[in-house]
DNA sequence: GAGTAACCGAGACGGTACGTCCCGTCTTAAA
DNA sequence: TTTAAGACGGGACGTACCGTCTCGGTTACTC
């Protein structure tokens, strides 16, 4: 009997989350209302208000559970190509609808609402940071990796060229540009001695 | 007469986007309209649609001239030195209120409107791009940087940890951290031979 | 100049007061909404609420001017015939839709928001006072009335078992209703010694 | 065992009644919700629905018992005495907080709501209409009341003009005023011959 | 004494309307 | 012509209650 509550409440949960995403993928992110999903799932407004504190939110739930789950990093043990291969996928991702755009407005509204920020690396871009981490420091162990190299910021050199290229150069971003990025991050900048 | 008139042009845009900054520091950019900067600027509605044809636009506008300049690359003859003079500039830049949120927010505000972000990198990114390819170039010329490295994605690769860590980890960029990012940027991830 | 904007804004408080008045005919004044005022008439809510505070109000100015000057007495020199005459048109009003039922709510009203009170008495109900006390004065120096009859009282007297009736005992209320009340009050309730 | 049911449901009648009438003195009853007795009763708003079908139900039942019955009227012999002291008893009644704006704002909904009015009428107002033709009746029989006064009209001429005062001039209604109206209603408005 | 039915509190739910805010357009009068 | 002022239709906000509906957890009555 307790299931029957729970599914319920999933039911409608998983109605509006679905809504949104349609909607979103309609109108963009910065049209989306909540009054617009509230209507076409046919739902109260409050069933909505009760559930997310936030157009912001919503969204947020709506998108990530999507297509999160496929970044895993591939252990062929080629460190670079292993990486690279990742960073493929990703990239693949972002520059696509629906994820891309629907991402890209969700990167945006974490610039307003720090809780869709913190909610976004708590659930998505937390995890893929600590793959990288664990997948560079066993190349490390393998002599595959500058052994001075900071792990902890490894995420944020390899993803930061990505992001800066998605969000503010707003240019599609290719495999050829990643190519190109982790030629010179894994050369350095450095003139060879 | 036409002096005149074109002063009180001026006179009056100026007064908008000190308007439209006053009240983003206040409000934020979310909080932000149009109605209000109307409202306190003691102008009509029309006057800002007149200039500006939407909040974003007026907002770019209002903000960027502020604080723009400040970004150029000393010449020391020590590229990397230089390079982290001037990116501890922009770091300081972003860190601190007023700038930072509002910096923030216009990248946030870019996501949802493209010509935004067009008006962003024409006016702000690109020429910090342009300006550090030019003095990588030197760089590269007196044997301070690797021949093969691209020029063109260098501002990104530089610039994206710290827009990563700005926009995506929000967590607040220190000196420290822009040095770590180098040591790992100049060395390169792969071991030395 | 003047004109248009007066002529304008008359256009459309009088269309906002006659879609009010459509409306509560179909729905009664309890179901009667702005919202729903607002959308038949295709206007802005905000159009309203700048013209009225509250539902009461603009209803009573929507029902008022209808009917309201109807209510002459006429002055044939037989008091007691004239302001049966008066009262038998009073009665037709109130009897029939769609004024009757829609009285009935802005009375009801009136009990609930005391401005709504104020205009109906300042609009209606005064003024009609007034002409009773003002031919009863004229029938007193005439002689058909008691001369020690108290003036300010006798719309209160002579109305008080009709809304009585009308709205308390909610009886449909007859010319022949009218007559044993006006027969009992110009005989008195005392014996004739 | 069956009294123990009866009396947790007549608790809890009262419970509901009292805590109606309780927000009613605080809220007014335009801003009295069925949400809000039951919140402030510690009840579910089904038990609430199951007992009265309407706001205006409840809130009937919860004022009238209160106060109803003291309108008694006396017997001294002398019928214009009489029904004076019961009057001055109503007027004091509804003059007063808490009962009078309570009554008032019945009386109001009453005008929206045919079952209130129909429930007012058979619980109130009837059976002060009956006692006052009663009481009339008696005094007719002992001469102290014109023979020819229509008895079913007593109640509406002796009460209207009070109710009048109370609910459509809406001025405070003063034992002097009953005095000078019952003058008048007794001596009769035509001149004595 | 264990069922069983009724009632209860709690509150989720779809829905309607509230009164407010701001959008972007339009009109007016003054300068 | 430009401007300040602000009316306007429209859309969405977030809130409050409506009356209906589960949902478990008591009672109190029946067998």
């Amino acid at each position: 009997m307790a299931e029957k509550r729970t599914d319920r409440a999933l039911d409608r949960t998983e109605l509006i989350k679905q809504t949104t995403l349609e909607l979103a993928q309609e109108l963009g992110f910065t049209k989306l209302s909540i009054e617009a999903v509230a209507a076409r799932a046919g739902v109260g407004k409050h069933t909505i208000y009760r559930r997310w504190p936030s157009k912001g939110a919503l969204f947020l739930d709506a998108l990530l559970p999507a297509d999160a789950q496929a970044l895993d990093i591939p252990n062929t043990g080629d460190i670079e190509a292993d990486l690279r291969t990742q960073t493929y996928a990703a990239v693949d991702l972002l520059g696509r609808p629906p994820f891309g755009p629907l991402y890209q407005a969700l990167l945006g509204e974490a610039q307003h609402d720090p809780s869709v920020a913190a909610a976004l690396n708590e659930r998505f871009i937390g995890p893929q940071a600590q793959r990288v981490r664990a997948r560079l420091k066993l190349a490390q162990r393998q002599g595959q990796v500058a052994p001075e190299l900071d792990l902890d910021l490894a995420f944020a050199i390899l993803s930061g060229p990505l992001y800066f290229q998605f969000l503010i150069a707003q240019e599609i971003v290719t495999h050829g540009y990643i190519d190109r990025v982790f030629s010179a991050l894994f050369a350095g900048m450095r003139p060879s001695p």
